[in-house]
DNA sequence: ATGGCTAACATGGTTAGA
């Protein structure tokens, strides 16, 4: 008897305006139930909620002018909605919650931080320990927990094309890294890891300098889960595909699919 | 070689991304 899967994705789509077609071009040939958005850069009264009704896409959407924005989209209705981390006072729009299917889903979009030395960095540091207290208070509320987005940090080395060459730098640091490894104690897996992958697996290239091509690029976009979602589990990839296509994101989506029954 | 490329905002050049 064939299962029906449950499909998450996250994409940081650098621009919902200008990715519109290739949302859906992406869409059409697959059958994903939620995806996370990221790098909207919408406001709220800008978001392209005609096209995404279009699409056939129920959700909502926190963002702001020009930077940042994130959005969870699914096809059943999206219920529980929460924006930002509750508590926080963040000027910036990067985080939206919500419940599909008896799945919470928070999609994030952790600040990049720049640079070691930067203020920005220092706001990334806290940033992340806020959310180590919201996963934290959502794992007991929720046993089926999934957290996605573009986390900008690259785990370990693995997930990085030139790891000599990033050493020391935002995105692999050992404070940033230390922050990820905490979400990971409090139980979420990155469920990427738990099935065979090809060896420099990346989900964002740097559009200069041929990165893509080239393939040098970095494992940024994550999907952990809570142990219980990890379990049904079955498959998670990157799919490669929309950055081949014409005015690409610099990110590519990432799935992971579940059997829920 | 500390830039390259892309997007927003604006309509030239800055800010930010990663």
């Amino acid at each position: 008897m064939s299962q029906t899967l449950f499909s998450i994705a996250t994409w940081n789509v650098n621009s919902l305006k200008v990715r519109v077609s290739h949302l859906e071009q992406w869409l059409a040939s697959r059958p994903i139930d939620v995806i996370g958005l990221q790098e909207t850069k919408a406001t709220d009264d800008t978001f392209p909620a005609d096209d995404m009704q279009r699409l056939g896409l129920y959700g909502d959407w926190h963002g702001q002018r020009t930077y940042n924005g994130v959005a969870l989209l699914a096809r059943d209705q999206v219920t529980d909605v929460v924006k930002g981390i509750p508590g926080y006072e963040d000027p910036q729009a990067r985080v939206i919650a919500g419940t599909v299917r008896g799945v919470r889903i928070l999609n994030v979009y952790v600040p990049n931080g720049q640079a070691l030395d930067s203020d920005k960095y220092t706001y990334k540091l806290t940033w992340l320990e806020q959310l180590h207290q919201y996963v934290k208070a959502e794992l007991i509320r929720h046993p089926k927990l999934a957290v996605v987005g573009d986390f900008n940090i690259a785990p370990t080395d693995q997930d990085v094309h030139d790891p000599k060459a990033w050493e020391g730098q935002v995105l692999v640091s050992d404070p940033e890294r230390g922050a990820l490894a905490g979400l990971e104690k409090l139980g979420l897996i990155d469920v990427f890891r738990r099935f065979e992958q090809a060896p420099s697996s990346f989900s964002w290239w740097d559009y200069r300098a041929a990165g893509f091509r080239r393939n040098a690029g970095l494992r940024i976009d994550l999907i952990l889960t809570s142990e219980a979602l990890a379990k049904q589990c079955v498959r998670c990839e990157i799919d490669k595909t929309p950055r081949h296509w014409e005015r690409p994101s610099d990110h590519t989506p990432v799935v992971a699919s579940f059997d829920l029954t």
